[in-house]
DNA sequence: TTGAAAGCGCTAACAT
DNA sequence: ATGTTAGCGCTTTCAA
């Protein structure tokens, strides 16, 4: 007969295992979560589990239990920062014996309504995404039901969830004091969108950081308001046909970034030299370019752990229900791309 | 009282549902299963299913019917190839309902195993992977027990499973052709590691092309033979040590390439001019770079694509036992950092 | 088409 | 320390 790929061979239960060994089922089951077992029956089950090639079948424990040791992170996509806090978190985890599970849904509400829905369903311990206003609802009905969120990189406000973040304000404030300290006064903002915390956040401290030091913020110089390539494109164009282009650009992420890198290269414009940039968000290309760009750099794989930290709490049930809220120093990493600017 | 996060609210269930809606729980079942059911009842439940906000216990489904609705992706880490063949993938499978968990073992063959044995354990409908011979074994079990895996990237032999890559070997082969013909002779290869069948089909794409230009293989032009950067940095550094160092090099993938472009940018070797450079992988910071760098791209979402056709045509029963193979071209894009050879 | 009830594999409460 | 057993929420067979 040919087996067909989707008819499985009956894989043997805990029953199975009882019955080779001569216990009860109690008894493996109490063994294999690390209940005392006598020595004699200890042998006999890991035989009998050696033998039938025992798997515990974790649905039918999580249906038991109601519980999983599962996490699942949603992201819209793989980018470098994302990549990092991924990699930090899924150690941080795997320490306390849970797995993350990640899915990608690539900044499409509905799809992450979805996913929401599916995770919930299936019991994962924890929720951690990036906040999105679509999905208030959503959100608020797994803390309903008890599971955990946790917030990173963007803010919803008024929800009963775990933040982590990064002090984008403070950062972009400091990024911008570091133009103005080596003597720019015509310093440009290429803003992110602002209905995200991220994009208004770095704004505000561009605005914060000028307000400090007197000058006076020129609208002309605070143009874009999305995170696409596209609109940066048409934004450093923009500046540069100014009748007073700016010395400096501080640009709110590395994508928007990459627009006036390409614009000085097309124009023969020396950055650093002739421009300073600097930019949010610390990327593998501004390392490898030359000149190197001047970027504040997220703590990535701090991020990892705190958020690792929080989920680990609620699911020990250390934490009570208050939420709480992390935030991190960024850094930034002085490179080629932000010189004093000609006399 | 004070209600912990730990402590969840308990859910509806199809009982409740039933009982709201004054049907039997079979009703409510088969109506939440796509199975006729009367329009007064169907209200019934639907009525019930919103006042009681039920959501269907994924768990308790995937107990009973031992499936779920899920395929896990086991990767190394997210490269811009992984990436990108995630994206087709997700997009693939959530088109027949199919959700992908995405699972980052960094290489770690130990994590790796208890990454497919907790997925096992979890009854996922397919397993996604790289081939990686330290795990033979559970790839074996997985099989056994009729759940489905497929290799992509990397294979190992004589496993009975499906298969997804891109030719590697012709890719290689056309591409050092295409050193050839536009002049060159002395072609060096910076291999990658050849106990992997990338790395080695790679360098026989290599051997092949000179082979076919009938030009003797020399052994000091070949060089490498691990993925690290490291490794590459001093791989380059041998060449061009050489009495006679080789106009063009072939990369085995693109952080090898990296070595050379860092090299050739300390010892003022100009890129294309002086030296030509071909990798296998086309990444981002190609592009990007000037000179542009001349690549093997592999069809990261044909990929995608494909792997889902194989794992969905198992879900739905299509696919006999017997083990699928797909190979899919690899295009090359041409840049500035191949050029003819100095006369 | 519908209801009643068995049972998926496991954990945990209870009894010993 | 160990055996026995109820029951987690659901699907599916069997009857009606």
């Amino acid at each position: 007969m040919i087996l067909r790929s989707n008819e499985r061979r009956r894989a043997a239960t805990i029953i199975d295992v009882a019955q080779h060994a001569n216990v009860s089922v109690g008894t493996v089951s109490r063994y294999l979560n690390g209940i005392t077992v006598r020595q004699p029956k200890r042998e006999a089950i890991d035989k009998a589990i050696a033998a039938l090639r025992y798997n515990r079948n974790a649905v039918a424990k999580a249906m038991r239990t109601d519980r999983t040791n599962m996490v699942a992170l949603l992201v819209p996509g793989y980018d470098e920062f994302f990549a990092e806090i991924l990699a930090s978190l899924t150690r941080g985890l795997a320490a306390e014996g849970q797995v993350l599970l990640t899915h990608k849904h690539e900044g499409d509400p509905k799809a992450l309504a979805l996913a929401i829905e599916f995770f919930q369903n299936h019991r994962v311990n924890a929720i951690v995404t990036p906040g999105v206003s679509e999905v208030r609802q959503q959100v608020q009905a797994m803390v309903d039901h008890g599971i955990p969120v946790v917030f990173f990189n963007n803010d919803v406000a008024d929800m009963p969830v775990d933040r982590v973040f990064s002090k984008n304000f403070e950062a972009s404030r400091q990024a911008v004091k570091h133009l103005i300290d080596i003597g720019h006064r015509r310093i440009a903002h290429i803003a992110g969108d602002r209905r995200e915390t991220t994009g208004h956040e770095r704004q505000r401290g561009y605005l914060q950081a000028l307000d400090d030091a007197g000058i006076a913020a020129d609208p002309r110089y605070i143009v874009g308001g999305t995170w696409k390539r596209q609109d940066a494109n048409i934004a450093i164009m923009q500046l540069m046909q100014l009748p007073e282009p700016p010395t400096a650009i501080f640009t709110a992420n590395y994508v928007l970034a990459l627009a006036v890198i390409d614009y000085c290269r097309q124009h023969n414009i020396a950055l650093g030299e002739d421009l300073s940039l600097l930019s949010f968000d610390d990327v593998e290309l501004f390392r490898q370019m030359h000149p190197g760009v001047t970027a504040v750099a997220q703590p990535a794989s701090a991020i990892g752990e705190a958020i690792s930290e929080v989920v680990l709490g609620h699911i020990n049930g250390i934490h009570p229900a208050a939420p709480r809220t992390v935030m991190l120093d960024c850094n930034i990493i002085l490179r080629q791309t932000t010189q004093p600017p000609r006399a």
